[in-house]
RNA sequence: GGGCCCUUCGUCUAUCGGUUAGGACGUCAGGUUUUCAACCUGAAAAGAGGGGUUCGACUCCCCUAGGGCCUGCCA
């Protein structure tokens, strides 16, 4: 039997970065067994679901590059179809309809709730039909439990008289999320089920009704939730939610995919994987029970490789439009051939696109670039002297192609018998006005040597 | 109220009855780079608490505490 996994999001908001975990983990586990990755929207809640929360989600989870095959399955278009499955279950006794009223339900909830125990209807087993609106309910297993063997979360046990007679089609006739599920589930093949921590106790209510269909449930995993750095529920006020604000703040794709799947899975060994390397190593039954903290510090580690990882073409790219969007305007030739030539050399020690993009600031800045007062604070006289010498040493031919500062640099305190480490901040700050910089050997380079000797002219 | 789930360094985790409880991020200290980052070395850092079972428990069972989910004609 070939495996199909599904992502079901509800289009009521974004694309947020728990989900996109757990579509990370379908999308493993299709790969791993060389089966199916299916998209569900579940936009049965009409007031709720927006077209630009699908746009959203369809935009995050092609930003991860976690492709569906086939094609998307909108829930809402289905009904018809899940009319018909309850009708079914109606039929075969398995369902019925209850003709209680709102009143009644609220008396008998109140009731069960006192007693400890779970909400049955007095119409689950007939009754002469009056002409009063109705709901479709499932009628609940009468005795012995439902076992529900998660991949992740090990056997749970959940005894029938715990689960209730819940409603299957609404007063209006549309089906509930219960029955959608379950009709979806098995029309689209789905095999195993893997969704949030959140929907565990669901799944003792939703494999009833796939019996109650004569259906075999799909088998299901329960992935723990991702929490905020304080261990929290991730919410509003731990800021980034959705997957689009951490491509803001200059994550790579590639990287946060590495960093969720290792959020509560652990190959054994690696650190950090590709979503190739995860695939050939990938098993559901090594996620963790427990939920997972956000950790934006581990982040930026993986995000930084990455980034040193990623191709200059790429970045560049990448760079180029953060830029654009940033300036509110068209990067000029000159300013783009200055890019290409320093991403390469920068890349190595940025975190991300924004770092990287801090860094480039100088190598873009307005020529000449002035002294910032912190960096006027190394222009000492002592230092002048020094930053004679030196351009002196740099000027020198030999020395300069030999390779950047370093050769300079030793014949200068060689000579002096001074450390270079004293003037080596000032010198930075001469070089770039101050600005967030790279190392001194690169500010040399990315400056170019006519520029680098007028900069320290300036200073002397 | 009822049901269910979770709990190893600050964080992510390994361990599947016998280990000096390992690794990674972060932190701190050295080293290297005569700058910064990177890198290298080292250090501090953990089994929520209490009972069992066992020759032996982080590992199995029970209780407690803490956290969470469900209990909707939301999904």
């Amino acid at each position: 039997m070939s495996v199909v996994t599904r992502f079901a999001p509800s289009p009521t908001g974004y694309l947020h970065i728990g989900g996109a975990r757990t579509a990370l983990f379908n999308w493993l586990y299709a790969r791993k067994m060389g089966g199916k990755f299916l998209l569900r929207i579940e936009d049965t809640d009409r007031a709720r679901s927006t077209e630009e929360a699908i746009a959203a989600i369809l935009d995050g989870l092609d930003w991860l590059d976690l492709k569906a095959d086939g094609t998307i399955t909108y829930q809402f278009a289905r009904a018809a179809r899940h009319r018909e499955a309850a009708e079914k279950m109606i039929a075969r006794g398995t369902a019925f309809r209850c003709y209680a009223s709102a009143q009644e339900v609220e008396a008998m909830r109140a009731e069960a709730h006192a007693q400890g125990r779970a909400l049955r209807s007095p119409w689950r087993d007939g009754g002469k039909a009056p002409d009063a609106p109705y709901v479709v309910r499932l009628r609940a297993p009468d005795a012995g439990d439902v076992l529900n063997a998660d991949m992740i979360q090990g056997d749970v046990r959940i005894k029938a008289r715990d689960i209730d007679d819940l409603v299957l089609l609404r007063a209006d006739g549309n089906p509930t999320y219960m029955l959608s599920v379950v009709i979806d589930d098995h029309d689209m093949g789905v095999t195993h089920v893997i969704r949030g921590d959140d929907h565990l106790t669901n799944a003792a209510r939703q494999i009833p009704i796939f019996q109650a269909m004569g259906w075999i449930a799909p088998k299901f995993a329960h992935v723990p939730l991702i929490h905020g750095p304080d261990g929290a529920k991730l919410s509003k006020r731990h800021g980034a939610l959705a997957v689009q604000a951490y491509r803001d703040m200059g994550y790579l794709p590639e990287a946060l995919n590495s960093y969720l799947m290792r959020l509560g899975w652990s190959p054994g060994h690696d650190e950090i994987l590709t979503k190739e390397d995860a695939v050939s190593q990938f098993d559901i039954g090594q996620i963790g029970k427990g939920p997972a903290r956000l950790d934006f510090k581990k982040l930026d580690f993986v995000n930084a490789h990455f980034v040193g990882m990623a191709d200059d073409a790429r970045l560049l790219l990448l760079l180029r439009e953060h830029l654009e969007a940033r300036d509110g305007a068209r990067l000029s030739e000159a300013a783009h051939v200055k890019l290409t030539r320093a991403v390469p050399v920068l890349k190595a020690r940025a975190k991300t696109l924004l770092e990287l993009a801090e860094q480039v600031k100088f190598v873009l800045a307005e020529r000449p670039l002035a002294m910032s007062d912190a960096a006027k604070t190394f222009v000492t006289e002592d230092f002048r002297q020094r930053l004679t010498r030196l351009r002196n040493r740099l000027a020198s031919e030999t020395i300069w192609e030999h390779s950047a500062l370093g050769a300079a640099l030793k014949a200068f305190s060689t000579d002096e018998g001074v450390g270079l480490g004293q003037i080596g901040p000032g010198l930075r700050a001469a070089l770039t006005g101050g600005a967030p910089a790279p190392d001194l050997g690169q500010a040399l380079e990315l400056l170019g040597r006519e520029e680098a000797l007028g900069r320290i002219s300036d200073q002397v």
